[in-house]
DNA sequence: TTGGTTGCAAAATGTTTGCATGACC
DNA sequence: GGTCATGCAAACATTTTGCAACCAA
């Protein structure tokens, strides 16, 4: 998603990607585009850093940023996640692509892998637990990444 | 590590499974007891009301289960999880056996699927990130278990 | 005896909520 | 103009920390 296609307006890619019923307000909007630049999961504190960084002048509240991840998340357009990396919730705009990440476990870097480990078996895995229907699963592989593992 | 084998006291099994360096407390053998006889990943205040309710005339500070798990962990013997069904964190006594659950997103009852789906394709991750080296991975399977599917 | 451990209280952290003001359609 | 969203402050839940009293080795 945060490949360069066409000189596009941000504007452009906001109004296509808007989800239903949830009102433009320029927190809301500020908010949304920090999520689609980013591309990687960030913190509700990530992004209140960067919106106070790109919009020195403007005011933001943490209770905002908080409701409109949770609107976003329940309009189907943001996903929440937890990790045993990280302290707190991270939130990433929903892509389409399923995707996992490889963590460094000294500098928490993530890294996305290419392919889901998980796909070609998931109708093995609901056989496990019989009358149990598989909807998702979460992954995280840890380790350390080539700057962190030599010390 | 539930199963029964043979009458053998509590007090055996703490004594084989007591971690070095680890001073016997009673408070640190009753949270060591939950954990055994629980065999699920299980929470701080889990571990807070079944402490009471197991032992109505003692007393036991939040401070000293979290101390406790913190000191079981860094001696290799427990395991802290997060989770994105609960809240809080869920500590397990670590039983050799690598282990992941399939997960009801309406009742959260968690169930243990018997091989791990990532064994034998481990290092094919490792692959997917030059120079990373990979020790380890969390996952979880989410879905509706056979007695809140129908709703 | 003595250093590690406990209970208590208070702090810290991340997140949520109540409410009056303010902004979008 | 009416409704929903915002900022602020306070509440909240979980986890952590400081400290004096206590207990296991």
């Amino acid at each position: 998603m945060n490949q360069k296609i066409h000189p596009e307006s941000y504007d452009d890619i906001i109004e296509r990607n808007w989800p239903e019923g949830i009102k433009k307000t320029h927190q809301r909007i500020d908010i949304f585009k920090i999520l689609y630049k980013e591309d990687l999961p960030i913190s509700a504190a990530d992004i209140y850093d960067t919106l106070i960084k790109e919009h020195p002048s403007e005011k933001y509240a943490f209770s905002t940023i908080y409701r409109n991840l949770i609107a976003f998340e329940k309009a189907g357009v943001v996903t929440k996640t937890v990790s045993s990396t990280e302290e707190n919730a991270l939130y990433e705009l929903k892509s389409g692509k399923h995707r996992h990440f490889i963590i460094c476990l000294k500098c928490h870097k993530r890294i996305p892998i290419k392919t889901c480990p998980l796909h070609d078996i998931m109708h093995d895995i609901e056989d496990t637990v019989p009358g149990f229907e598989v909807t998702g699963h979460s992954l995280e592989i840890y380790g350390y990444c080539n700057d962190c593992k030599s010390e």
